[in-house]
DNA sequence: AGCGCTCAGCTTTTT
DNA sequence: GCTGAGCGCT
């Protein structure tokens, strides 16, 4: 098979491009995992580089297990000793490895979010500080800001009071980080750069490993991936880069597309190359992306252009509030499928935050059409799931005290508040782990314990159970471990109260356990930590399928790197998208920009944008405007005479309804709702706002301007 | 230990 | 308007 074969010239420009640095610019759906991967199979057949000597990495891990499926196809088993994986990834093979020279602990457990709060938590505690005054979330943030961009406690700027507190909680954060043998998702990065600068001999032994180092999405790594990758290649230079600056919607996590300017002054002999042909969507859609993208000033000008027809124009709706934009998508969809031009799989409704799924999901439940929800709850967040991985975490890393406090009373074994805290200042007096005075207490020694013998007793007990467990896990396989767990702990009675809710919680277990069986036929000790790390490194969208045949419901985040046939942006309002916190900010704007660039380039074929006239926002309904992205598209791709028409004129002219078109207890009737009754009506702006009871639903708020409303027996005059 | 109350908060969330 | 944390009462 020709590698170059059905490749245009620019991408075909860049599989063949001489050694060295080359930056590849490429739009949406512009075929840009295909440059990546054919970059690959052309070095390795054509240039004979060897594939040990081939580093690529990826942001996601669905993304990096794309490109291997991907790259089998082009070099069979020949792709094995490539390197892919997530950046993350990467450095946890990197740092088990090296340990001893990385100075970190060889069995480290990986900290995700929620610890790194709870130990931020802890450091603020420690510090003598109130948690309501000064809120952990925010010092964290802060503080993984400052190691993305690979400042140490002691560089970290305090420009203000609040920032000196923050540098202390960061500092004791690192120390807490260190006593559980633990790293934090940042430290996977932050600790491998450490490594390269400080341990010579050890980049150079990775230098002469990737000689060819590729990265995915770069305008999404942050300062210290970027570092990472610069140090790997700043000597033999072969390093492609993949990126489009107007799909960065991760700067609030530290991602920098400036590192593609970086790039560019580090590498200044790189070339670069465009990928502007677009292979995914209609000209429309492209046109319309244009136009609201075009808008930023930070980028460089780029245009994306399809051998498509212009296809269908778009489609604008506005809905009286959230309620009725759900029930316009459902009613499209079910609409779309009827006339057989689509599957219910080929849909996907995109928002711009969570909460916007629930009336999507009211809607869709009551009328009993499934959907797919990517993201909402997490199953690695779940209580249940955590539980056992913190059983599992703690036969791996005894010293892991986050996982020990959180299961040390799960199921209840009634070591309460009043125990824990004697044991918490017991083990801080002494300056021990609090595994190590577990042990103590199990040996009969006439040492002091602050316990009362109950309770002393108790936890003597839980300290056996976790001895038994650590034992287990040096014989056992994962499975069995995981069982004896269950079994050990009486998990199941715990968790299975006789509540639905119970089930449920069991049967997230047992799919846990499922997951923990494919680790089964590894050795004993190496089945648990691919495991644990596998459970760390892992998102909900690696484990979205593709294949059930429904439409699909996520936030625009989340609708990176896909692709639908017919897609839906709701809530394209003021306030919504974009959000009302990026007001203020003006690269904040620009990042709501490209989040929207982003959703409008997921759809090949049918666009529908979406805004409400009103709708309730935090418990406030107000009265929205549409989207200034929506009024950055040109009329000439919108299909007409849709309710964007008449908000197209706002503001409206003078008054046209002075009195009530409509009066509590006329019969009416709706195209979609049916007949129903007036409840109420009161005069909005210049227009009038009833509420009408339909045969066989709740009350509906409606805009007698929008709805097309038939009076059907006029009572009074 | 477990409950219910109040109050503050509230985008997005690749790893 | 909903959720989660903290607190006080039983």
């Amino acid at each position: 098979m020709n590698i170059l074969e059905g490749l245009n010239s620019a991408q075909r420009q860049a599989v063949e491009a001489p050694e060295g640095p080359i930056l590849v610019v490429a739009g949406p759906g512009s075929g840009k995992t295909r440059v990546l991967t054919h970059r690959v199979a052309y070095l390795v057949r054509e240039r004979g580089v060897k594939p040990y000597h081939l580093l690529a990495v990826t942001f996601t891990n669905k993304a990096a297990r794309e490109m291997k499926e991907r790259l089998f196809q082009l070099l069979g088993s020949g792709l094995r000793e490539i390197t892919i994986g997530t950046f993350h990834a990467t450095c946890v093979r990197i740092l088990r490895r090296e340990s001893e020279r990385a100075g970190v602990e060889r069995s480290f457990v990986i900290y995700d979010e929620n610890d790194q709060t709870n130990l931020v938590a802890e450091a603020v505690d420690e510090l003598g500080l109130d948690k309501k005054a000064y809120r952990p979330r925010a010092f964290l943030a802060a503080i993984s800001h400052a190691k993305c961009e690979l400042i140490p406690p002691s560089a970290f700027p305090t420009p203000t009071y609040w920032h000196e507190i923050a540098g202390r909680v960061y500092h004791r954060y690192q120390e807490l980080l260190a006593t559980n043998k633990a790293l934090d998702f940042d430290d996977l990065l932050t600790k491998t750069v450490d490594l390269f600068r400080n341990e010579k001999d050890v980049l150079d032994k990775y230098r002469r490993r990737y000689q060819h180092v590729l990265v995915d999405e770069f305008q999404d790594t942050n300062m210290a991936q970027y570092e990472l990758v610069k140090l790997l290649t700043l000597e033999h230079r072969n390093l492609f880069v993949v990126g489009d600056e107007d799909q960065s919607i991760y700067t609030w996590r530290g991602a920098d597309f400036r590192n593609v300017h970086r790039f560019r002054k580090d590498f200044p002999e790189a070339s670069v190359i465009l990928l502007e042909q677009n292979y995914r969507s209609t000209q429309n859609i492209l046109d319309a992306a244009h136009s609201v993208i075009s808008k930023n000033e930070a980028r460089v000008e780029k245009r994306l252009w399809t051998e498509k027809e212009c296809g269908l124009p778009l489609t604008i709706i506005e809905a009286y509030d959230e309620e009725e934009e759900a029930q316009y998508v459902l009613g499209e969809i079910q609409r779309l499928e009827a006339r057989g031009v689509c599957d219910l799989g080929d849909c996907a409704v995109m928002y711009r935050t969570n909460a916007q799924s629930r009336a999507l999901e009211d809607a869709f439940v009551r009328a009993g059409v499934p959907y797919r929800l990517v993201g909402a709850t997490r199953f690695y967040e779940r209580r249940e799931v955590k539980d056992i991985i913190a059983y599992l975490r703690l036969v791996h890393n005894p010293y892991d005290a986050l996982s020990l406090l959180r299961i040390i009373n799960v199921p209840r074994r009634a070591i309460g508040k009043k125990t824990l805290k004697q044991l918490m200042e017991w083990v801080n007096r002494l300056g021990i782990s609090i595994y190590t005075a577990l042990g103590r207490l199990s040996v009969q020694e006439a040492e002091e314990t602050p316990f009362h013998p109950r309770s002393k007793r108790i936890l003597s007990e839980f300290a056996n159970l976790l001895e038994e467990l650590i034992d287990a896990g040096q014989r056992l396989d994962l499975l069995e471990l995981f069982d004896l767990v269950l079994e050990r702990t009486g998990y199941a009675e715990y968790i299975r109260d006789g509540t639905e809710q119970g089930e449920e919680r069991w049967n997230n277990v047992m799919e846990l356990r499922t997951v923990a069986s494919e680790y089964a036929d590894l050795a004993t000790q190496v089945g648990l930590t691919t495991f644990l790390e596998e459970v760390a490194l892992v998102s909900d969208v690696d484990n979205y399928d593709e294949r059930a045949n429904a439409p699909t419901f996520l936030t625009l985040h989340m609708a990176k790197g896909l692709e639908f046939p017919v897609v839906f942006i709701v809530g394209l309002e003021e306030r919504v998208l974009p959000h009302s916190r990026s007001f203020d900010d003006r690269e904040a704007m620009e990042e709501e920009r490209r989040l929207c660039y982003v959703g409008i380039t997921r759809a090949k074929e049918r666009l529908y944008l979406i805004h409400t006239f009103r709708r309730t926002l935090r418990g406030l309904s107000q009265v929205n405007t549409p989207s200034r992205f929506l009024l950055d598209i040109p009329q000439k791709l919108v299909r007409g005479s849709t309710g964007y028409e008449r908000t197209t004129r706002l503001p409206r002219g003078p008054a046209t309804v002075e009195v009530h078109q409509f009066n509590p207890g006329d019969k009416v009737r709706h195209p979609q709702f049916g007949e129903g009754v007036v409840v109420s009506s009161k005069l909005v702006g210049d227009d009038e706002e009833v509420v009408v009871a339909f045969v066989g639903m709740k009350p509906k708020r409606l805009l007698v301007s929008f709805a097309q409303m038939e009076k059907l027996l006029p009572t009074r005059g």
